[in-house]
DNA sequence: ATCCAGGCATGCA
DNA sequence: TGCATGCCTGGA
């Protein structure tokens, strides 16, 4: 099965791809097509211009074309107003420069499930170390699926993680994070199974502000998960792009050079950057989060 | 070899 | 409410 996703704008697979937002995408031949789960099948996900891709499933069965199409839509993000949104990034010449760099580069609506756990295990680590724990998680407890001669695994659900203890998850290297990880899947918080919650965030209605800030409230009830790690989570599986997550590279970016390198706490960054570009703040971080890693030396 | 990460919970002022 | 400290482990 294969579809096409046209953009007005341009759409840079790399940046999308290798800017830390997304774990399990692989590519073989540097950056000109990549491979990763969605749903419960790989897609194949090719350039054919620098406005269009190319989008291909593992599976031809047991999927209609128009369900699809519809899940590629959602995870592409594909009615975000791209131009909009870097107009009303690019609001100093610093910000200019950073949209012009990291052009093309796109948020993804991630799946929910894994993208908590990703994010649980996120802290204090590093790329490489996530992508290795992941694929450990995701060969044990998931489905192999072979694209183009290449393996790959579907991401277990809840239900595989279920006897899965946390002594287990420290073998596999989790360290101190196996604890939040187990207590998160056996202790599943009854909210996240509230499907209007979810369905509520996931539109665009009017007391969504307030539901965003109440739904981040519980995200950080849950145990090994913070301000960063909840805000990573309701920005990428949620789809709340008004969030603003701070680590320690926007922390470093920000401080030099939107507080005159006066140090302040994660808490008043977050609120700066929010501030500073309103509902697109996600998509700001996250270029500048590229920026901050790629191609700014000096951080 | 160390050293310290894409944080968090905890405990103390 | 704000800040220091320990936590696992493997990239760099």
């Amino acid at each position: 099965m294969e579809i096409e996703l046209k953009f007005k704008e341009k759409y840079d697979l790399i940046h999308t791809f290798e800017c830390g937002q997304i774990f399990r995408f692989e590519t073989f031949d540097y950056g000109k097509t990549y491979y990763g789960p969605l749903k419960n099948h790989i897609i194949k996900i090719s350039q054919k211009d620098i406005h269009t891709l190319v989008i291909q499933s593992n599976s031809d069965s047991n999927i209609d074309i128009s369900e699809f199409r519809r899940d590629v839509n959602q995870f592409f993000r594909i009615s975000d107003n791209y131009f909009e949104m870097q107009k009303s990034i690019a609001i100093d010449d610093l910000m200019r420069k950073i949209v012009s760099v990291t052009d093309g580069l796109h948020v993804l609506k991630q799946d929910k499930f894994e993208c908590m756990v990703a994010y649980i295990l996120s802290q204090c680590s590093n790329i490489p170390r996530i992508k290795s724990n992941l694929y450990k998680l995701a060969s044990k407890y998931g489905k192999l699926i072979i694209m183009d001669k290449h393996e790959f695994y579907t991401f277990p659900t809840r239900n595989d993680l279920l006897n899965v203890t946390e002594e287990t998850y420290r073998e596999m290297g989790f360290g101190y994070r196996a604890k939040y990880l187990a207590n998160f899947i056996s202790n599943y918080p009854k909210f996240l199974e509230e499907s209007n919650f979810n369905k509520s965030l996931d539109k665009n209605e009017p007391n969504r502000s307030s539901q965003s800030e109440e739904f981040n409230k519980k995200l950080k009830t849950i145990e090994g998960i913070g301000q960063k790690v909840a805000d990573c989570i309701q920005l990428f599986a949620y789809g709340d792009l008004s969030l603003y997550p701070v680590d320690t590279w926007m922390k470093k970016f920000m401080i030099k050079y939107y507080t005159h390198g006066n140090k302040t706490n994660e808490r008043e960054l977050r609120t700066m950057g929010r501030k500073m570009f309103g509902k697109w703040a996600g998509y700001a971080q996250e270029f500048i989060f590229r920026y901050a890693r790629c191609y700014d030396i000096d951080l």
